[in-house]
This record gives C-alpha cells, structure tokens and sequence, in this order.
DNA sequence: AGCCTCATGTAAGAACCTCTCACATGAGGC
DNA sequence: GCCTCATGTGAGAGGTTCTTACATGAGGCT
C-alpha cells in the first residue's frame, strides 16, 4: 500500500462531475460514456454507479452546474439601466455563456435527458425563469411578467442555441452573433414599451 | 423462395429512414439505434451500412425530410399582411411543427449529429434562413436583411426549443406557447419597425 | 483497544450497441 | 445465357450500460 490510490477514493463523486465536464467538452454530450468517465477518474467501471443511477444522471448532474454558473452570470448583471439595455444585457450573457461553455450548454438542455426524471433540472430551469422575472419585473408594470421573460428567454435561448449549433454560422461572421442577439433583444423590448413619442 | 421476403429488398434505403423516423418519435435521438431500425425494415444489422455511412447519416437523412416539411410549411404562409403578422405567422407555424413532429425537430437540430460532417444539413439551415429573407425582405427595405431574418429565426427556434424540452412547462400551462411565440414575435416586429405615430 | 457495520469500491457477466469483413444472391446489361 | 456488381448476410471485434455478488476499510460503539 502506499503507492497505489486508497481503495476508497475520498471524492469520487466530485471527481467522476469533473470528468463528465472534461468529456462533454471533448466529445459532446453524445460522445460521452460512463466507463470513460470512470477510467479517467482512475476507478473502477462500475464505481460510478455507486454515486449516480445511470449515464443520464452523470450528466444532469453535470448540467446543475451549468444552471448554478448561468444563475452566477445573471447576478452579475448592472441594475440601474433602461429596458432596452438590461434585455440585451441579458440575451447577449445568455449567448456568451453558451459560446464560452458549449458543452455545459449542451448538457443542460440536452434533448436526451429526460426532465422528469430529473426533477432538479426542471428546478434549475425554474430559477432561471424566475430569475429572469425579477429582473424585468421593474419595468413591466401592468404587464404579464411570466410570458415577457419567458419571450425574452425564448429570444436569448435560440440565438445561443443556433450560435452553438453553428447554424448561422454560413450567413454571418462568427462574432455577429452577439450583435444579434442585442439587436433582437433590442427591438423586442421596444416593441414590449415603446419610448413614448414625447420624449425630452 | 415466394413466401419470404425477396433477397433484395427493393427500397430499403427509403424503409430504414421511416423506421428511423418511427424510432426517433419513440425513442428520442439518442434511443435510436441501426440495429432496431433494421430489425423494423426486416433486414440484417449490416444491411443499412450499405446506405448509409454510419448511424449518423441515418439521423442526418431524417433530419433533411424534416428540414423538406418546414420549408413546405413556410410556402404556405399567406402574403400580403402587415409586417407583424408575417412575423408572428412564422413564429407560430415554426413553432407548431416542432410540437406536431417533435422528433423531427429534435434529430433536425440534435447537437450530436456534426453538421460539418453532413454539409447537405448545412445547406437545408440556408434554405431556412432564405425562405425567411425572402419573407421579410418586402417589409424591410433599409435593413440589414439578413440579421433580421436571422433575429425572427433565433426568437422562433427559441420558443419552439423550450417548448419542445418542456422547459417553460412549469410556468405557462401547454396552450400559451403560441401565444408567447406570437406575442414575442409581434413585439420584436413592432421594435424593428414601429408604427409611425400619424396612422389614422 | 477491538469489533462490526455499511458506504464505497471491484470483478465478472449479460445484453445491448456500432461498424467491418468475407461471402451470397440475383437484377439487369450485354 | 452469361457476368457483373449493387445489395444483402453472418460472424466477429471491440465498445457500451447496468446488475450482481463479493472485497475493503473508515468510523461509530462498546
């Protein structure tokens, strides 16, 4: 004994999440594996199914630290700012975080995964809604707050979600994107509340 | 001989990407497998190889029949209404095809499948993006055409991915996501081009 | 101190999967 | 009537997920 890794690994857990990233970035979500997984994190194949039901659950783990990062982000944002701005704002973090961090994207809204059996993934998507209600919640007054965040989720979701798909990729230049997604949350929020004609 | 099948199967490429298409609407993408659509065209495991690449190309070749469906989609939208009800049109019809085919939508946009390895998807997402050019290009003369149409495609991909992944379910109950898709849609369209303040 | 429990690890294996190879078949051109 | 070659088969190599019975040793209890 000594030399050899202790038959228990301390953090495996922690250890077998860190791996999963390490893979979802090098392989993408579908590219991933349990056995790979394990083999990196230096046990055994069947070590991780001590720590997590099965494959999907690997990675929805994986993708909670995704939503904890995103949510991170958002608390960054400046307060303090017109409509206009702060919706962009928040479609052009949305779209960063997904550019910076394609995989941990991926993995969180992974068609593969299902949600139900996942009920702390739906929780996470909860808090990204409502987050996004509290911040708009000052300017839209007499408005149906849920449905206006979730446009401007909507609007932020598919511009990071083509961006990372490469979809667009053809039409515009690689860092048109954000330009997009400002734009688009721009003209939205504009025509949510229109400047009032008299103005100055 | 007579009884059994002929040794030649006669259209087995077209046969496997219905089995695939079958399999991807119970399954999901990821639950697809060569083996299971062979098994469903009544053929040996290594038939479809003959045809296909690799289990990508299987999806890949049902991807573009979705990609055919939603360009048929878009050809039926009516002309010559205002700039708001094109816009909220394509966002509704966009997003009614994800949830009437959601596995066509899934397998068209599937970030496991590398696009650049199948450049006739590439290709399909350029039709989508010109169909919507062309659909806009009458309403927007000063414009950069091409952004906008790419900001209307975001904004409909987005609500149709949420509402395809149940994400906003917990929110809004299953009936409003047309309303989101057209809400936001109008919205973003009366911010690209607000009414001119002497209008009747 | 010494024992015992039980969470955490392993090894082996069943049941799938993808993809490749050498070989079989028979439709269609000559 | 022959011959070619696209299309289908069977076997198999190597990968996967997940289960099951068993091994280990850390930490609580006497």
């Amino acid at each position: 004994m000594g030399q050899g890794r202790p038959y228990h690994h301390g953090d495996l857990r922690n250890a077998l999440i860190d791996a999963t990233m390490e893979l979802v970035r090098e392989r993408g979500a579908r590219g991933f594996s349990v056995s790979e997984a394990a083999r990196r994190a230096g046990v055994s194949i069947s070590a991780p199914y001590r720590h997590f039901a099965d494959r999907d659950s690997m990675l929805a783990a994986a993708a909670m630290l995704g939503f904890r990062e995103l949510e991170a982000r958002f608390d960054t944002l400046l307060a303090g700012q017109s409509f206009g701005d702060h919706a962009a704002q928040i479609a052009v973090s949305y779209l960063r975080f997904a550019l910076e961090y394609p995989a941990r994207f991926e993995v969180m809204f992974a068609p593969g995964i299902d949600r139900l059996r996942h009920p702390e993934m739906l929780g996470q998507a909860e808090r990204v809604q409502q987050r996004l209600e509290d911040t708009l919640a000052p300017y839209l007054d007499g408005e149906p707050l849920a449905e206006r965040a979730a446009q401007l989720w909507a609007l932020a979701h598919g511009v990071a979600t083509l961006a990372v798909e490469g979809a667009l990729q053809h039409f515009i230049g690689d860092q048109h994107y954000e330009r997009i997604a400002e734009n688009a949350a721009r003209a939205w929020s504009a025509g949510v509340q229109p400047t009032p004609p008299g103005g100055t």
